[in-house]
DNA sequence: TATTGTTATACTCTATAACTATA
DNA sequence: TATAGTTATAGAGTATAACAATA
């Protein structure tokens, strides 16, 4: 009887013991660190930021698909988008072609926001990066965009 | 007059045009996809969920300590320990030398809890892991310390 | 007198239920 | 009749202020 060669995951587990277990522990590190590096959005609660930032990545949205994206309920979403365009971060725009749906999207006042945010967050990156070898670097470059493929899978 | 050829800031960000960027990108998505992977701790809070998080990685901290650390203020902390205790994931012990000073720790149970979230999210990336290249997971293996040590400049 | 933590109270945020408008 | 969103009300969760115990 002849051996099995495909690669099962108990067997790719086992060659890359821990690997999985180092990775884990080290993104959820490195993101929980880059998540503490805010200022400018410190007056926004986490559910406020996140909708900006789900509006930053997935561009405008309706009430009901916020809601599903930040796991609230409909009611709830209403008014955290309410509370953000009376801050001047959101805009909302009827449907067209559907009466009853609203769009959501944000003000150029959100995306500096959101971009001021990013650049603080990547300035600290930047002077980390700044004490690593050149191979070390080299090597997060070939790096992340393997981390981007196993966010999508 | 001779040039500077200490490399400074913007010479790197420059020379690794992107790398902090593409880098804070794949990491909060990678490490928000992780955190949606749960199960079981699905009837905690986020701040009851991060409580117990802090204190597996720290071990036993004060009230005082955890409020700090979950930027809420000691009521608020004095609730929610109290609210974990009662579903028996906390222990309360007094200080030793100081009876002003109330220790938490983590019970076998919340160990329990702890771990099997872990496992729950190293099964999922162990399946996406098994999906990339012997060459890959190389890349991956080798940045993960790296990442390691960004998190905690 | 200063510090750690708790209790009392008010405020904010979210969820459920009922309602309006549109499909 | 079903769906998207809003309004009204009740329920968690957090913060501020006042307090108790210890240093």
């Amino acid at each position: 009887m002849l051996k099995d060669v495909t690669p099962n995951t108990a067997e790719i587990a086992r060659t890359d013991a821990g690997l999985a277990s180092t990775l884990r522990v080290s993104v959820m590190r490195l993101a929980r660190r880059l998540r503490n590096e805010r200022d400018a959005e410190d007056d926004l609660t986490p559910n406020q930021l996140a909708v900006l930032g789900t509006l930053a990545r997935c561009g405008a949205l309706t009430i009901g698909e916020l809601a599903g994206a930040e796991k609230v309920q409909p009611p709830s979403m209403t008014r955290i988008v309410n509370c953000l365009v009376d801050k001047g971060l959101l805009q909302r725009r009827p449907h067209p072609g559907d009466k009853r749906v609203v769009v959501v999207s944000l003000t150029d006042e959100a995306r500096a926001v959101v971009l001021e945010s990013r650049r603080r967050k990547e300035a600290w990156l930047n002077k980390q990066l700044s004490e690593l070898s050149l191979a070390e670097r080299r090597i997060l470059r070939d790096a992340a965009p393997l981390l981007e493929r196993l966010s999508q899978a």
